[in-house]
RNA sequence: GGACUCGUAGCUCAGCGGGAGAGCAUUCGCUUCACACGCGAAGGGUCACAGGUUCAAUCCCUGUCGGGUCCA
């Protein structure tokens, strides 16, 4: 016998062991069977599950579990990434509140073994979790974005990359944050609003010169003045250290005859000229602009327009140039700034200005500053040496491959998003100043005389190994001693190098750079292995809108680089989970819901329900625990129903076959087992994981409990045997038809009673049960007819009973006025179920109304339930007068539509044809409860 | 400023050319032999607003108003 309720806590760590260790999450090697693929969206190694993850991973094991039940190879491919810079930060902070030496200090070799501790350790608590939640991943494939395999691919891909253009070093304007001191991608940047100023800036123009500036007198009226210097203004006083030029709208009357003349930078003295851009806005502050290419991105695509140089002023950690900086641009900055941090800078030049005086005015504003979405602190733009990826060729072809339909994106309007970002792609800077992540396979050496290269500060080898290396160094040096060391060094004799000395870059590679070829390192490319082979490329991914730019686009673009082939049929974008405010969750909201807390409140049944009803493609999801709670619920109610099933010996027969049923109820809820196979399964195939849930929800709870096993009971509990014997059949084949259907959503509590309700004699655990196939012809419509006909007998017989107050253990007879054969014949099968659930003492048929009785429409016929005694006259009157007004509101509309000839012209048959049966049943349903009212009225 | 998206029952959402739906919440009645994590019943909506297309609009188009997200 069932226990009352369901027990999660016990029965998921027992289940989830013995399907691993059953091989069930591995891919079936049998002949033939098709392929199905997922690679999971790595979570970083660093991270323990929240609830975007509960839903992501969820829809990916409804999948996966739906496929694997329909007999194909069902490969869902687990795995994190290194996550170079949260990772690197997760272990300086333990480094220093365990009080041991920092990075720095105990050195690169020394620290990176202590990242690799820490992931021993503690690293990938998520996988873990992942099981909590039941997810089926085939584990013996676990990859991680710095295993040797991938690192391989990595290496290779630079290399090749690189031999083919695409990778190349160049010295551009980075988003440089100063707290990690590494570059990082736009991505990692967020914008925030935050209070600042713009300062006006008087600079003084050079040589003496003057001009007339238009100013407004008291009465607002059009002056001019005489002015020895120009206005300009920024947010950023720091930056005016590396100004190099003055900018000026060309088709600004008032600075014309300013440009080509220069200025002198105040605090530096250095002479800057006033050039002519587009740029400068006329409207805002001043209309001049002090441009500073080495710190705005602006500013440094209007210094190449006009030549400028660009003087950066700031050194790593965002300190002003210290006094070592001693390269001869740097010989203006005045002593007393050196080495200051940038915002005490500002300060101190604010101050300066305002001594000097040529501090304005201080116009108070909020504007955009972008912080770095890891440190938090303000990043820099910053002119550094980087490697960079040349995406524009690359996105050529991942832009065609959604295009022309190679790859889907589902919902489709998330292409758009997909496009507007490849369009105006930016080349993709991969290199990170950091030690935890793939080290660039790039060596630096000495440049030969001959090259005189200006650009970098050496040759540069570019391969997959050592050897590579030497062989490239070899044919550039020609045949003298190289070594590998930590400088770039020639030894030279007489002039002419003798040995060189190569340094290996000390950079590592964007974390994106491995994930963006995930789906084919995780299956050993570039190794021709067999996994490569079957399961690449996969079939579909699911993930989150915000990374489409972070990930599935480099992916696209990788993938198809480096195999030929778009690495996704289809890609899943998946909700945004919110709270029940519609806040998106974060900590310092202190709005999370822990998806361990609630699997270990419901169960990990109800929280996977829940994310697959609620994901509605595309939307954001506003989770309330009270919505757990419910199908929660729902799991105990299909508990009770296979209880109920056991307590009648309701068990599986070994030869039952649906097609042989004979009773009304059995051939019609064999037909709804197939409607619901039917919904199920188109709605998992389009990933409408929401429509599969519900449809699930309402055959399970409305149709199964409400009714069949309602209608089943007084066969049950009657003594027709062969009745009986087939009803208990049926009843356990449904309920099979249940957990197989709700397997891929409810594993755990499936599973259970898959075992639970068969004496253990089933051959096969259901997570390898096979999926049904739709039957149509298995679809009765006349059985159909029937059980809603006795359905809404039986539902009117309710409604009438609570409304007239009639007490539940009241019996009272049924009488049917008008009844055709078939009506009658209906009453004389269903006789014991409508006397049952319907609670009523007789049920006949006859002639005439009976006198006290409550009448309702039943089909063709009425229906009269005699309860004299409960009957308030005055109500029920009102409750005809109600029903016949409902009536006529229908016959109006549907007679205003068939009145109207170029509706019954223009108009589908069938639509006319339903008009006519609705104008029909409604004039014969008024006419019935308009005869009632007669009688009534002379009752009163 | 650009792109996307959403305004449907008190709340959360489905529906998206042919008569308004679900869950929760509310109200009423039930110790009915699977289930109170339950059973039965009921109330509740000019489908944001204004135009247009159509025989027919919650659904398509245009605009307005209001929310959200992303990118500048």
């Amino acid at each position: 016998m069932l226990e009352k309720t369901f027990d999660p806590k016990s029965v998921e760590p027992r289940l989830y062991e013995m399907w691993e260790t059953s091989g069930a999450f591995k891919p079936t090697d049998k002949e033939g069977a098709e392929s199905f693929s997922i690679v999971i969206p790595p979570p970083n190694v660093t991270g323990s599950l929240h609830i975007g993850h509960a839903l992501n991973n969820t829809l990916q094991d409804v999948l996966i579990r739906f496929e694997r039940m329909r007999g194909k190879a069902a490969l869902w491919l687990p795995g994190t990434d290194h996550a170079g810079i949260a990772t690197q930060m997760v272990v300086e902070r333990q480094l220093a509140a365990a009080g041991q030496q920092s990075r720095r200090d105990m050195g690169r070799e020394a620290f990176v073994q202590k990242v690799w501790d820490w992931k021993a350790e503690s690293g990938g608590t998520i996988v873990g979790q992942l099981r909590r939640l039941g997810a089926s991943c085939d584990w013996s494939r676990e990859r991680f974005t710095l295993d040797e395999g991938l690192s391989a691919a990595v290496r290779k891909v630079f290399v090749q990359l690189h031999k083919e253009g695409l990778i190349y070093r160049d010295k551009r304007l980075v988003n440089w944050d100063p707290y990690f001191q590494t570059a990082i991608s736009d991505l990692e940047v967020e914008q925030k609003e935050v209070d600042g100023a713009y300062y006006h800036f008087a600079y003084p123009l050079a040589d003496g010169l003057t001009y007339q500036h238009p100013v407004k007198d008291e009465e607002g009226n059009e002056t001019f003045e005489t002015r020895d210097y120009i206005v300009v203004a920024t947010t950023r006083p720091e930056t005016m250290l590396g100004d190099t030029a003055v900018a000026v709208h060309p088709d600004d009357e008032r600075y014309k005859g300013l440009v080509g003349k220069e200025v002198v930078l105040p605090i530096v003295g250095r002479r800057i000229p006033i050039v002519a851009d587009e740029y400068a806005d006329p409207a805002k502050g001043s209309g001049a602009v002090k441009i500073t290419p080495a710190h705005d991105f602006n500013d440094f695509q209007v210094g190449k327009r006009h030549n400028l140089q660009s003087l950066s002023i700031l050194d790593g950690e965002a300190r002003i140039v210290p006094s070592y900086f001693n390269a001869p641009e740097y010989k203006d900055i005045p002593d007393n700034l050196r080495g200051l941090d940038r915002f005490a800078a500002r300060k101190a030049i604010i101050a300066e200005m305002e001594n000097l005086g040529l501090l304005k005015e201080i116009e108070k504003t909020r504007h955009m500053v972008p912080h770095g979405d890891r440190s938090g602190v303000v990043i820099e733009p910053y002119l550094t040496d980087q490697w960079y990826v040349n995406a524009g060729e690359l996105a050529k072809d991942a832009l065609a491959a959604v295009e022309d339909g190679r790859t889907v994106f589902e919902p489709k309007n998330w292409e758009k998003t997909y496009f507007e970002w490849l369009k105006n792609i930016e080349p993709w800077c991969v290199s990170r100043q950091l030690w935890w992540g793939h080290r660039i396979p790039a060596w630096f050496g000495p440049p030969l005389e001959a090259d005189n290269p200006d650009r970098f500060a050496g040759k540069i080898f570019v391969g997959e190994d050592q050897d590579e290396i030497l062989k490239q160094a070899k044919d550039y040096y020609g045949n003298i001693p190289i070594s590998f060391g930590n400088t770039f060094t020639a030894f030279r004799q007489n002039g002419v190098i003798t040995a060189v000395e190569l340094r290996q870059d000390e950079d590592v590679l964007d974390t994106w750079f491995s994930s963006a070829l995930w789906p084919f390192s995780t299956m050993g490319w570039p190794e021709q292995t067999k996994d490569l082979e079957r399961f690449y490329p996969t079939h579909t991914l699911i993930t989150g809108f915000d990374i489409i730019f972070f990930w599935v686009a480099r992916m696209m673009m990788m993938g198809l680089h480096f195999t030929g082939k778009a690495p996704f049929e289809r890609v899943f974008i998946n909700a945004l989970v919110r709270d029940d405010k519609g806040q998106k969750m974060s900590k310092s909201k202190g709005n999370v819901m822990d998806p361990l807390v609630l699997i270990d409140e419901f169960g990990a049944d109800a929280l996977r329900f829940t994310m697959t009803a609620m994901s509605g493609q595309g939307r954001d999801i506003k989770l309330a625990k009270q919505r757990i709670e419910g199908y929660r619920n729902f799991g105990t109610k299909l508990w009770n129903a296979a209880r109920f099933a056991q307590m009648n010996e309701c068990a599986h027969v070994e030869d039952f076959d649906p097609a042989n049923v004979k009773l009304t109820l059995s051939r019609w809820i064999r037909g709804e087992v197939q409607k619901t196979v039917q919904a199920v399964t188109t709605a998992l195939e389009a990933c409408a994981f929401d429509d599969a849930a519900s449809a699930l929800y309402k055959f399970v709870w409305n149709v199964v409990c409400d009714w069949y096993l309602e209608l089943a009971k007084p066969i049950l509990n009657g003594d027709d045997e062969a009745a009986k014997a087939e009803i208990r059949a049926t009843t356990a084949w449904v309920l099979d038809q249940c957990l197989i259907l709700l397997h891929p959503v409810m594993p755990f509590i499936t599973e259970e009673l898959w075992d639970k309700t068969a004496n253990g004699a089933r051959p096969n655990h259901l997570i390898v049960q096979t999926w049904p196939e739709f039957k149509g012809d298995w679809i009765d419509a006349s059985a159909d007819d029937e059980i809603n006909w006795l359905i809404d007998l039986i539902s009117e017989v309710r409604s009438i009973r609570s409304e007239m107050n009639v007490p539940g253990s009241a019996r009272a007879p049924l009488s049917l006025t008008g009844a055709s054969s078939v009506t009658k014949a209906r009453l004389e099968t269903h006789r014991d179920l409508i006397l049952f659930l319907g609670r009523l003492s007789e049920v006949s048929v006859s002639e005439t109304a009976q006198a006290g009785s409550v009448p309702f429409v039943s089909a063709e016929a009425t229906a009269h339930l005699a309860i004299a005694e409960f009957i308030d006259l005055k109500a029920e009157e009102a409750r005809l007068l109600k029903d016949i007004a409902a009536f006529d509101k229908s016959i109006d509309g549907t007679r205003r539509k068939l009145d109207n000839p170029e509706f019954v012209k223009k108009a589908p048959e069938e639509v006319i044809e339903e008009n006519r049966e609705r104008l029909a049943e409604a004039e014969g349903g008024k006419a019935k409860l308009a005869a009632a009212l007669e009688r009534l009225k002379a009752a009163l």
